[in-house]
DNA sequence: GCGACAG
DNA sequence: ATCTTGTCGC
């Protein structure tokens, strides 16, 4: 079983989904730094069950260089710790479109996704799948815990360890980017280490509470939302012009 | 049984 | 996530 198979054979009962994430929790790699030239965020909107997957493409000033979207319907209702079977899908069809317009290397990017990395029950939120279903670099940032003991950071900019439940280990950080704001949570997606996770976070923010490319990949997801509703925007083929 | 629970 | 206007505060 390999993640080509979940993508095109999808899991149906939750006991398929768990064993799926736990199988292929084993598959990632907790190894790697922040170096990528590009860094791709990646966010989700909805209209009803149709699914509007954004992803934008910043260089390393966090400058956008393209953007992508893709929509398809969903069958999966959203129960947490399976996101990623309702969102997985769309958000890595997005990921794809938006490399083949920018013409960009797997090697020189990280992709930031709007959802769990390994901060998750069994090591496999929605970042960790993209990461592992494109082979690419990825990291979760969600706007509330999932998994994962923390100390609330206090003042602005404070980082503190989450903790896997379990294990003890270090799992990701939460992060008080703001003032006024509740902290965010970064963990590892794929092919990073949980310190270098927490670092391309750091180094893409820009005084707004979430990432620049997690903001940008909101915002167009809510223009696509927007589009979809008004007839201007359908269900995207395969792989179709723009 | 009760509470927790990404988006 | 989505439904929704104004409004309090840095």
């Amino acid at each position: 079983m390999n993640i080509e198979d979940v993508l095109r054979n999808p899991p149906k009962t939750l006991e398929e989904m768990r064993k799926v994430q736990l199988e292929l929790a084993r598959l990632v790699s907790l190894k790697g730094d922040f170096e990528a030239e590009y860094v791709l965020g990646v966010d989700q909107a909805f209209v009803g069950d149709t699914v509007v997957s954004a992803c934008v493409v910043l260089d390393r000033g966090m400058s956008v260089v393209d953007r992508a979207l893709y929509v398809e319907r969903t069958e999966v209702p959203y129960i947490p710790t399976y996101l990623m079977f309702r969102e997985g899908s769309s958000a890595v069809n997005a990921v794809r479109k938006a490399l083949e317009k920018a013409d960009l290397r797997k090697k020189d990017i990280c992709v930031i996704v709007d959802g769990s990395g390994i901060a998750h029950p069994r090591r496999c939120g929605l970042a960790t799948f993209v990461g592992l279903a494109l082979k690419v670099q990825s990291v979760g940032v969600t706007k509330s815990r999932l998994y994962g003991y923390y100390r609330e950071p206090e003042n602005t900019m404070e980082t503190t360890p989450l903790v896997d439940e379990v294990s003890g280990d270090v799992i990701g950080y939460a992060v008080k980017t703001c003032s006024r704001c509740r902290p965010i949570f970064v963990s590892p997606g794929h092919m990073i280490s949980p310190g270098e996770a927490l670092k391309a976070v750091l180094k893409t923010l820009r005084g707004y509470k979430l990432p620049e490319p997690i903001r940008m990949a909101h915002i167009l997801a809510s223009e696509g939302k927007k589009w979809v509703k008004s007839g201007k925007l359908a269900l995207s083929d395969f792989f179709e012009k723009d």
